[in-house]
DNA sequence: ATTAAAATTAGATTAATTCTAATTTCTTAG
DNA sequence: CTAAGAAATTAGAATTAATCTAATTTTAAT
């Protein structure tokens, strides 16, 4: 995995929630040899180690995302999505249930600032 | 919209969770010259209008649910969506962000029964 | 240097969904 | 009732994201 830790810097580092494609585009500045299929790869090698997690979006294609714990709140209009720092409920949600959960997925939806503004659609 | 009734009727008397393509076959039974593309529209129509709601996992087709507030558990291994009837967090979550919230969708990952004995992957 | 294993590449393939254009059905005014 | 326009449906093409495949390259180990 030749790239996966220049993968994990751009996530780390860039104001993250990068797409596949996202991605794959700044790789190539640096290896522009690269291949997307490369970058899923090592993507998808990247959440099953665990060390980034992938935020699936109704109506966008998949978002990498780091693995430190927080929500998000997501547009409703145009899916941008923006890290919110919220209490720890797994503790609160695992004594309601019987069943040992893993971990949990809180997506907030909201109108964005911008799209606020615009009142318009963008896409 | 002359099968939204329909449909709208199945997601509520089903086992619910059902993708396009379950709804599509189930109409056929009703409707055997519905096309697909007709229940796409009808689903989409109705959520808009805010009859239903779509589920969106990660590797999954969408599936469409009714709009009664609940939360869901999923499946890691399958990805098997259950219900679950958690407390309304909206107040809560609203007081802690400044923007207004239009609702949430809570995913809480486990693995189901059926995951936990076969120990294997189904797909 | 040889071999095997792992990673990468390019392109084909798949799956879900949307789009398009033609057709059908529905609605309403006359 | 019937013509005209609007809305819904159909069939199939198109799109998009992501995966898969097979060939090639790189890496690591002996």
């Amino acid at each position: 995995m030749r790239y996966a830790d220049t993968i994990l810097e751009l996530i780390h580092t860039g104001d993250s929630h990068y797409t596949a494609e996202d991605l794959f585009r700044q790789m190539k500045q640096r290896y522009p040899g690269v291949a997307l299929a490369t970058v899923y790869n090592n993507l998808n090698h990247l959440c099953e180690k665990g060390k980034i997690r992938k935020v699936t979006v109704e109506g966008h294609p998949d978002r990498y995302d780091r693995i430190a714990r927080h929500d998000h709140l997501v547009c409703r209009q145009c899916g941008d999505l923006t890290d919110i720092y919220l209490e720890d409920y797994t503790e609160k949600l695992q004594s309601q249930i019987s069943e040992p959960i893993l971990s949990y997925d809180l997506q907030i939806r909201y109108i964005c600032p911008a799209c606020r503004k615009n009142k318009s659609t963008k896409t």
